[in-house]
DNA sequence: GCGCCGCGGATTGTTGACAATAGTACGAGC
DNA sequence: GCTCGTACTATTGTCAACAATCCGCGGCGC
């Protein structure tokens, strides 16, 4: 008599619940660290501008209170440096740091793809597949494809199931579209980045761990040198 | 006449300068943040704990202001977990998450490992050799040996001279921390951790990167074991 | 008896104002 | 002519009060 007693009766259950994703409900400091955030990373705020709070708070429409919040969260994630009675300013990243920020990357990256090739690789290569599909149709515009090659390694290392890797590499990849955005660097052309994406994708695909450390490694290096080598076209601080 | 002209007289030359180190500016906000970060990591505070902002304000002697800030920091650190008109918490970590944080440490300190071996090794096994002497001064007590432990593993990454790798690490560590004291784990035996430690210096001031991985992924997979292997004497959330 | 509704206490989120500090420009003294 | 001292301005650091939201408890209706 449980199941079929009345017609319009019917217990509400797990799987629909899962349906429902929580509700949004951020605060308004990540909220404002957000905005801010992609500001610094789209060269908005280019390194070096000191944001003055008044300012930002007016035009983002908060109090004082939580913009001071969102800051030290910035702060904390190293896009920001933080001068007593001074101001916050923008971090302004040399060659040392790009150097840094890769080598960085290579070891977070490096070991998401590790355990992408120990986990579920048919599932992880589908991601990729998605992500680089992504890449190509965003290949004419240079910031979309600068957006989508993020979004790729974002969905590389999301992919590990590793929440902290996935963490670490979000921040670094704002700090390279820092560098990016400082330093003018104009992608290589589309065909050869998303080749170089589609060979990382293979390799997590066939599950060959040294090609796939190796293309990585390539991809980073090649990177720097591509941002460093040009001549410097901005002195570069070499702190 | 300008170097020899007058006997008392001598230019400040940078090197005058150098000598001295900037005078502490620290923000409130980030000396509570210090203060807060220890206690959890002492366990202090369990995991699970509300942290009301009236009481610790209270107890720290500041206004909410700056407890804020400094909240956010935590959060960002993925130290607290902040639920929205609730409360702040500390977060709890679970077997997953001691598996994802050696993860996360064994790709930062392999990294910062060969970044060791590609500079000045005899330089770095001098650091190592310093902390190594720490551990075995603090072999009798284990709380002290729990901080040297820490403090060995902070210096191995910040000898390779990476700031990002070094705050990266230092996040980690605390969460470490956070999961020996919450676990109630007892650690080996001194003279083990030691030897282990030891092996690690050794492998770097030889250069042996084949070795330093391996000695350094095995000494990570041996704290995972330890940790979750004594049977469930907490259920371990399995998020 | 069971579930729904409203109320009270407590906590967080936000705001505006006050105080302290650093930078800047100007003038006096050597 | 250069350096040092001083007032001013602008910005940040801090605080206490107000408003909004959520949890627990008691009462009510079914």
């Amino acid at each position: 008599m449980d199941e079929s007693a009345e017609a319009g009766r019917r217990q509400l259950n797990t799987a629909d619940l899962s349906a429902l994703e929580p509700v949004e409900r951020r605060s308004t400091a990540a909220i404002v660290a957000d905005r801010i955030r992609t500001a610094i990373m789209r060269g908005t705020f280019p390194p070096g501008t000191q944001l003055g709070e008044v300012e930002l708070a007016a035009a983002l429409g908060v109090s004082r209170g939580p913009l001071r919040e969102a800051m030290q969260r910035l702060v904390a994630e190293g896009l920001l440096r933080s001068e007593r009675h001074r101001g916050l300013f923008v971090r302004e990243l040399g060659a040392a740091d790009v150097r840094d920020v890769y080598t960085a990357r290579t070891a977070i990256e490096r070991a998401a793809g590790l355990l992408l090739l120990a986990g579920d690789r048919a599932a992880a290569a589908d991601r990729l597949t998605a992500a680089l599909s992504r890449m190509e149709a965003a290949a004419a515009d240079p910031v979309a494809l600068a957006d989508a090659d993020h979004a790729f390694h974002a969905e590389f290392v999301a992919a590990s199931g590793s929440p902290r890797l996935r963490r670490m590499a979000e921040t670094l990849l704002v700090e390279t579209r820092m560098c990016l955005a400082a330093l003018q660097e104009t992608l290589p052309p589309a065909a050869a980045l998303i080749a170089e994406h589609r060979e990382l994708r293979d390799a997590v695909r066939d599950g060959d761990a040294e090609r796939m450390t190796a293309v990585l490694e390539a991809h980073m290096a090649d990177a720097v040198g591509r941002i460093l080598a040009p001549g410097p076209q901005v002195p570069a601080v070499p702190a």
